[in-house]
DNA sequence: ATTGGGATCGTCT
DNA sequence: GACGATCCCAATA
């Protein structure tokens, strides 16, 4: 029940990744376990990071630990952690996490789901954890609940993008778990 | 079980 | 001025 310190997340977004498969996630008074996540670098074309800093994308840029949360499609917010030393600009996307804690409240914010479908997806998840742009920059809060990362997580493919959609960035917990 | 379209606005070109 | 690191529902098979 460690929590992470920010120099777990110090290291290439391609090896926290798959690191932070099971961990607890908690936030806006609720929590989840990390079950799928995906690594995002400046050399890869698809990531907000890819032409440079902008005013959008700073967090990703600043010290490693903190939310990285943007809104798109005009509806919904994504999270991420910036990863990496700072300036370097990269980060994970939480894209799936299972349900531990406050899950009524999730179904009041998501409406009346099935615990599995609370917050299966990007955009799920953050509206689950209540999370918004206003939470933007802020200290990420993920913990070690002694549930180790699987030892051979599932790899991709990635979705919702056009450019380098083959690369193994997308890390998931297998169906059977050890 | 799978597919396709619409919603909707901040961010960058 | 175009287009998303998406989601949900309706329609088809």
């Amino acid at each position: 029940m460690r929590r992470l310190p920010p120099e777990f997340f110090a290291r290439d977004a391609t090896v926290v990744a798959p690191d932070l498969l099971n961990k607890r996630l908690v936030a806006g008074g609720v929590a989840g376990r990390i079950i799928e996540i995906e690594a995002y670098t400046s050399d890869d074309p698809a990531s907000h990071c890819y032409r440079g800093r902008t005013a959008r994308n700073a967090v990703m840029f600043g010290p490693p630990g903190r939310l990285y949360i943007y809104f798109t499609y005009g509806m919904h917010h994504c999270v991420n952690i910036s990863t990496g030393l700072e300036g370097d600009g990269q980060g994970v996307l939480l894209r799936a996490v299972e349900p531990l804690e406050g899950i009524e409240r999730m179904q009041a914010r998501r409406g009346p789901r099935a615990d599995r479908i609370l917050a299966d997806g990007p955009g799920k998840l953050a509206q689950a954890f209540g999370l918004t742009l206003a939470h933007n920059g802020e200290l990420a809060e993920v913990y070690d609940d002694g549930v180790a990362p699987p030892t051979t997580p599932r790899v991709g493919p990635r979705v919702g993008i056009t450019k380098a959609v083959d690369w193994p960035r997308r890390f998931r917990v297998p169906e059977n778990r050890p």
